[in-house]
DNA sequence: TCCGCATGAATAA
DNA sequence: TATTCCTGCGGAC
């Protein structure tokens, strides 16, 4: 489930389980073998997130890069009374040098050794994230505001806006009834700030919680009655994969279609287009 | 048991 | 826009 709250996530978990200590690090699976080999027995500093990107920190400036994709995995486990074998492909086991707690890597789109230099490219080339205490979220307007792309495109470009993804590219364009194709420069300042301030109490919930809840509380299960989602990232949802069923607030049926390769829902009703939005 | 899709993004064309 | 990466799940069979 990796948008950016579950790599924030990560990176505390990390840190509370291995930063100040030695680490083994290695690659059962064997595809980062030579990279691990250069930071195994060294002590991990600690670990950041920006955005979806992933960092973990090693003595003398390395770092592990990771970026789960669509379907990676890092698995952490402390507290543990013996480090099990590997299951599956595991691409970097981390193990704390008194085996009392360890981390599987899987299916991760990116797993590489970087310098401090290529960290900061990384972290150049991505736009403010909503987790992040001193991210700017001005700069995200200065692109949003210039560009004739559909809002709910710029807020998927990662260079625009980091750590959002399809579930709360969806929900928090509901929550503001905004239409997913409207333009960039047509959506105005005070939208774009409420949006924000709006993504940063959502995604501050979702590191604490791990799931991806974006229902007020009048709109719970249990405030309306109705049984709870039922579905792997388990968070309660106005429209994400909501596809044919019926609003949670006015009963239209959910609706969908493609943008750039991803799956994007709204409510017709809830988030009218900007022109017929402007006739009304 | 098999198939298709998924919270992502680089790359080819 | 299509393909690829290569995991896990639910639903169809």
């Amino acid at each position: 489930m990796p948008e950016g709250h579950t790599l924030h996530r990560l990176a505390l978990e990390l840190t509370d389980a291995f930063a100040g200590s030695v680490v083994r690090v290695g690659s059962p699976q064997g595809r980062f073998a030579e990279s691990a080999a250069l930071v195994d027995g060294q002590v991990l500093e600690g670990a950041e997130a920006w955005g979806k990107h992933l960092f973990v920190g090693f003595a003398g400036e390395r770092f592990v890069h990771v970026h789960l994709g669509l379907y990676g995995k890092l698995d952490v486990h402390t507290g543990v009374e013996a480090v099990p074998d590997p299951v599956g492909q595991v691409r970097m086991r981390l193990v704390r040098a008194d085996a009392a707690a360890y981390a599987d890597l899987r299916g991760a789109t990116t797993c590489e050794l970087v310098t401090a230099e290529q960290r900061d490219l990384v972290v150049a080339r991505s736009g403010p994230d909503p987790i992040r205490p001193d991210a700017d979220p001005d700069r995200a307007w200065r692109r949003i505001s210039r560009s004739r792309a559909p809002i709910g495109g710029l807020l998927m470009d990662q260079t625009v806006l980091a750590g959002v993804g399809n579930v709360y590219r969806a929900e928090v364009l509901y929550r503001h009834r905004m239409h997913p194709l409207r333009p960039g420069n047509t959506v105005r300042r005070s939208q774009w700030q409420a949006m924000w301030d709006d993504l940063v109490v959502l995604m501050a919930e979702g590191v604490r919680t791990g799931r991806i809840d974006t229902v007020r509380p009048e709109h719970t299960p249990e405030a309306m009655g109705r049984p709870p989602r039922k579905d792997d990232h388990g968070g309660e949802v106005y429209v994400y994969r909501r596809h044919g069923q019926p609003c949670l607030v006015c009963a239209a049926k959910v609706r969908t279609e493609v943008l750039q390769g991803r799956n994007l829902f709204w409510c017709p009703r809830c988030q009218p287009t900007f022109r017929s939005r402007a006739v009304q």
